[in-house]
DNA sequence: ACTTGTATCCTTGTATACGAGTATCCCTCG
DNA sequence: CGAGGGATACTCGTATACAAGGATACAAGT
């Protein structure tokens, strides 16, 4: 075999568009909460915000609806997805179910060197005073314990709902009770990785997450 | 609370736009396996073949690489999504995970109605001698037995996954002897629902994806 | 003969322009 | 004074047009 076929096996490089930028761009300030849910997403307000045409924020709409973080309805725009008890409760049912998965399949092959990942993670969510960038470094924590499953389908999913997920868990940030008691249910996780203990890791997990959506709701009403 | 909401609520009108069209057209095409995996959609070939611009092909393509359907280069274009034993492992590991789930859910909950739903569906495959149509009517049946689960979300993505790998099935079809075990084996489940048999439902359920994903990877190599 | 450079074509990404549908506001009528 | 209807403005969906990037084929040099 080739050696060089790990280079372009493993760097897919996809020209970043336009559009790609727009999307992260919005996803950000939506997941950051910056824009609130339920408004609307006028195309040609963006695009000039943005200094450039309708086109490419069409094509982020598009992304981020596939996402569900925004709701599209033809010939009357777009808008920031609501914010609800029960989506709430829909995707944390769906993030259990597939982390768990995930977390299980990958157990076997964890290895150390991914093990040191998810707590550099950590260490950087410790160290980390800027708020905003906490959604992605939890992500990355989560996304190293996952990686191992050998599913990049399942992974992409894991990625669209934590997405979605994120930017209600947002509003608990500024929570340092929450924070704390997310950073040791993590810490826990992991611990239960290193010793080898699967049993203990996938019931913290599931835990972790529905503790995450019974606060997160009690919060918003 | 204005009692008109409910209409406007459960009834949410999307104008068919063209983009929508050409997804579903396309969507059925590749499912059908008319189209062959690893094909490349060209925008502007598909814009003559219907008489629209590249702009609505351009917004289908997106809503078919949010499903799966197709995968998108920038700057290279469109192809039908890939064929491979590995992705069938990967979709089918997600759909028991997403069904079962969904089923588990929805079971205290299943009426008569829904139950003749189901068997109804079961007799229209019998019944139905243009094998295009088993895909839509096995969806059909599973999506009856899922619908109460009260999840939009969690159904939404049970769809996609199974469109995505309905096109896989599709090369079974032909195979009588797998489409007679297929129909004992949605027979049994339905047994086991209309017994309240949860624990069997289940199980049988699951044996039903894992026994079809099996198949499938066999009659691949 | 194989590699490398180049020119052409092809395809996509983006911009601008136009038509259609909807919502809003105001005017008129009861 | 309130309700209904019509005109206007606004927004989206679609078409056409242009620009930029990559792929391919061919030619030249080693």
């Amino acid at each position: 075999m080739d050696p060089l076929d790990k280079l372009t096996g493993s760097r897919i490089e996809k020209p970043q568009t336009a559009a790609d930028h727009v999307a992260t761009t919005l996803r950000e300030a939506i997941v950051k909460g910056s824009v609130a849910a339920g408004t609307a997403l006028r195309q040609d307000d963006l695009a000039s915000r943005f200094s450039i045409s309708r086109m490419p924020i069409r094509d982020a709409l598009r992304i981020l609806e596939a996402e569900g973080l925004v709701s599209i309805h033809p010939t009357r725009g777009a808008f920031v997805a609501k914010m609800d008890t029960t989506e709430i409760r829909e995707i944390f049912t769906i993030r259990v179910l597939l982390e768990v998965e995930a977390l299980r399949l990958a157990f076997p092959k964890l290895s150390r060197d991914v093990l040191d990942q998810a707590d550099h993670a950590l260490n950087r969510i410790d160290e980390e005073r800027d708020v905003s960038r906490w959604g992605i470094l939890n992500l990355a924590f989560h996304m190293a314990l996952y990686r191992e499953c050998r599913n990049a389908r399942l992974l992409t999913l894991i990625e669209a709902q934590h997405n979605a997920a994120d930017r209600y868990v947002r509003v608990l940030l500024s929570d340092a009770e929450f924070h704390t008691r997310s950073d040791t249910e993590h810490r826990a996780i992991l611990n239960a990785c290193n010793q080898n203990n699967e049993a203990l890791a996938l019931q913290l997990l599931a835990k972790h997450l529905n503790d995450g959506c019974q606060k997160l709701i009690k919060s918003l009403k």
